[in-house]
DNA sequence: CATGAATGAGGCTTCATTCAT
DNA sequence: GATGAATGAAGCCTCATTCAT
């Protein structure tokens, strides 16, 4: 019954897209609402201080906004892979590729994401999300023995780490699918049961 | 014939002790010359500009302090151990370990790094060592076939991550133990030489 | 539609105002943006940085302004006279009478001049402006022979003093005037065509 | 009976050596201790502070040693010159050549009159100079009719604008001579008695 | 005497936010 | 509902000067 739906009303929307390019040109840091309002062609920056409750909630519309993009790269991509460890390597290849598609964006929500940091329910929820994975993948025997969460930490991250490199100077498609197949391979040679050495 | 004093000056050193600290404590974002001089008990900041050439001078300078004081701890704990794996498992529990020692120093250097970014010659210092010794553990074929790069991307800001964690919390000394063996399990597993399955 | 009021905002034109009379009264170096926005009955600087973009721009307005200013008293004094010698008259004539009627923006504009030197675009303009008019006056023989920029060089800035000397202490009309013909008549002398000594 | 000479003490001289330099390569509102000690190889402002009374004190000794200088110069020329009319001459051309001889103290003494303005006594003893000679020369029937004061005033900033000018960029002596010439004829000319015209 | 660390004021600029229109 | 002017705090930095050593 709301009139809003999520973004809308154009001039949020506008101001979401500038504060993402902003992030995603100058750097987290930079990102003031004086430079998003010179970069939506807004005249004043009282527009988005009316439009969103303070700083934190227009970060926070962004990173909505972006997670709904990567969102829907990812999320069919992911679905479609069977089995935890496909998904693994799913999750981190299509996140790879994602560069591919949009730079910005990512750049973008990664800036976010490290200086948010632990304050943000969706960066928490997707260590979360490979801790729980790995969990599960565990107690069905695809997965070695170790520990989830320190594992779900450092995966993510590192695989932040790689996708920021990738998309400050984007490489070539067949270069991105070789570094996302690259990492997968590593994390799932990491995340594999101890072979037991039997025989044929 | 005196050129300087060893960190300098003492207020020199008093104040990279204070930078260090705002930084551990209220983050890169918060560390302000006038919360530096507070905590340094400084009547201006002032102080800082006349013992720094610039924000920028003085937290470098932080950053050579912290490293020459993980250096001492991690250095001789990777020295003493033989072969490029046992390197790369002393590297990382050794780094887990800091934290038990120097927790705010491990703190400071972590937020330094994610802000001072890719500017840093320490940072991409750091990865360049992890890449050549990828590179050279592949060669004496201690190391499996994958990218030296991206693995070394990878697994520094993985290693960060979990550092910075623990270092948020300092756990007991028997987790830290524990969480650093655990990711240097993930870490050696992952860059382990395929097995060739050969029976016994 | 609007593009921008007059001298717009009614706020920029307050701050100029501001500025010029501070120029004037206490000079150049002492033209502080806190004092400027202290006369101005501005709470803070931030405002004065908010409606210019910076130090310079103010700056380079307010000669604009005074430019403006002088220009329409001047402009129809030094038309009206006929030849280049009698403009050249009415130019350093009304220049003096000048301070009679603005004293403070004679007062700023010289200091201005004096400080931004020779990167003003309207300084160096004015100085190109009695070349050529020299120039073209010894082309017409109504001038004698001699270095048109050495002596626009020198008679603008000797202008200048004098102006600055009577604005610093406004005397009467009369003695303007009379100090305006003095300096004009050493002027017109110095820049006279030779007497050929004349026939019988 | 007082050790002390004017400027000695080496450290002084050194010091206000480095002020006349820094002036005449950064200008005078450049002109900070800082920068003065920087250039004169001190490691602290304080010394300056502790050899003169303060910035005031250093920069009219400044004033003082140039003067000394360029007396040193001017001076003999001048007196070797006979009858107002040639002293006047041999002032001008003696000070534009003086440009090609000591061009940092020139421009470094001219910044210094520009800035201290007013409250300088040499400043205002050059322009009573002038005026007196003037007069004299007006009583004694080598001078026409015209403002001593006006003229003085005039004269030694249009001298002070030429000099400025060459000693920014220093030109070929030959070129100095020329500049000294030109402007001594136009002020010779604007001075000179009126020609009543009479045949022989 | 000489030093250089310390001071405290003031410089310009940028920020997120508020509020009258 | 939308605007943009206004705010006031905080940012880093430079200054001339002082004072204990």
């Amino acid at each position: 019954m709301r009139a809003r739906t999520f973004t809308e009303s154009g001039r949020r929307a506008q101001i979401v897209r500038a504060a993402i390019e902003v992030i995603a040109e100058a750097g987290y840091a930079k990102a003031s609402f004086s430079r998003i309002a010179k970069h939506a062609g807004l005249s004043s920056t009282g527009m988005i201080s009316y439009h969103f409750a303070g700083k934190d909630d227009l970060l926070a519309v962004c990173v909505t906004e972006i997670e709904k993009i990567t969102g829907a790269f990812m999320g069919p991509r992911i679905d479609a892979a069977v089995g935890h460890v496909a998904q693994l390597r799913a999750y981190v290849e299509s996140n790879v590729a994602l560069v591919g598609e949009h730079p910005a964006e990512v750049r973008a929500l990664i800036d976010l994401v490290k200086n948010a940091g632990s304050q943000s329910a969706s960066v928490n929820g997707r260590i979360a999300l490979f801790e729980e994975h790995f969990r599960t993948g565990q107690a069905a025997g695809v997965f070695g023995r170790f520990d989830p969460r320190t594992a779900a930490l450092a995966f993510t991250t590192g695989l932040d780490a790689v996708v920021a490199i990738a998309a400050a100077a984007v490489p070539e498609p067949a270069e991105l699918t070789r570094i996302g197949r690259e990492l997968a391979d590593l994390y799932v040679r990491a995340t594999a049961p101890e072979t037991t050495g039997e025989p044929a």
